[in-house]
DNA sequence: TCTCTATTTGACCGCTTGTTCCAGAATGGC
DNA sequence: GCCATTCTGGAACAAGCGGTCAAATAGAGA
């Protein structure tokens, strides 16, 4: 061993996904992330190597986060379709907040890299089948509950479901009324009967 | 008057709103720009001002193309019901085709820019009021026309399925398989049942 | 044909970009 | 206490950025 950092590198790719989910990937200089994240060009470039890989750092506690709030809202005990109901009300609610603005950090990369970026791509890809196999999970918990049809194909729904959330994230970028949101939210409910 | 302008201006929007597409706001240097358009700066910058303004430009051009497709869809004579499902349906091609991985102009801006910019904010907002009102009046015909369930708020209707669009055009980035995009279309069209 | 005016052209500006590099500082193992 | 090793802080880099400007150019109206 020799000398230890003198900072948390989760905590700096902490600070480097807010910058990040902010302003986007272009948008967001070496400066602004040195500056946010308090550290310095070769701390950053040491422990991270360049911006991209940063940036798929970021994109990684991004899902970790976002993994453990879907698991524990989905998965706790008891009845399986309110948890989903209440899935799609937070994401609702955090639509027509303030935080909500800067929409989805995983959309925002959607849009801005992976036509052009494999790395970014691949890791979509991935982030969005485990989202799939969480809500379907869940669905075919709902099923097994007898609260939801069992007819329906949970990984179908899942989709849907999941699809009309990514709406909503972007929807909530143009600070929409509460009303908007819940005619969306009503609609999109309703596969659940 | 004096010497005319060598290119069109509307051709050079088109190429400028392209470029744009592609690969977004900040990503696309005004380089790229006036190579992709074929003038030189003084041309651009005497035309459209600046970069900012050339991309409000490019976003008109957007809404009216994307309008025009929309309304020959959608106002077309005949059943108004069917209107809406090609129209979901093509949206849903698109969003396999190669072309689809590009995403949504729109969207991509609301992603890159609305949280911060509120030109761009603005803009989204008008489009997406014009687009809700387009497709809540084809809505409110089918019903009219007794296709469509006459309880519905033809509104909220419109709000649903166009949030549904909002996240097949994201799921398009991703080059998703036919299979999935079938799947959240079919649950999205049960909604006109 | 001459003049007037807008367009074209490309050099140029200061600034920012992402990245590299290195001297000096600090640490743990011996 | 020394050495090997790592981290720190900042200078330096070439390339690219968005934007300006003045001279050359060419068409329309007289």
């Amino acid at each position: 061993m020799a000398r230890p950092k003198e900072f948390d590198p989760d905590d700096a790719a902490q600070e480097a996904m807010e910058a990040f989910w902010e302003r986007g990937y272009a948008a967001t200089s070496v400066n602004d992330l040195l500056a946010e994240m308090g550290l310095n060009r070769g701390s950053l470039y040491g422990t991270f190597g360049d911006k991209k890989q940063l940036f798929l750092a970021a994109l990684d506690r991004y899902e970790a986060q976002r993994g453990d709030e879907l698991r524990v809202m989905l998965e706790r005990p008891g009845s399986a379709k309110t948890a989903l109901v209440d899935f799609i009300h937070v994401a609702a609610d955090c639509c027509t907040s303030q935080e909500g603005r800067r929409g989805c950090l995983a959309g925002k990369a959607a849009m801005e890299l992976a036509p052009h970026d494999k790395d970014v791509a691949n890791w979509l890809k991935k982030f969005h089948r485990r989202n799939i196999d969480l809500v379907a999970r869940t669905i075919a918990r709902g099923q097994e509950q007898g609260e939801i049809d069992p007819t329906l194909d949970a990984r179908a729904v899942a989709r849907f479901l999941l699809n009309a959330m990514t709406g909503l994230r972007l929807l909530g970028t143009m600070s929409p009324s509460e009303a908007e949101v819940q005619d969306v939210v009503e609609l999109t409910l309703k596969v659940l009967d």
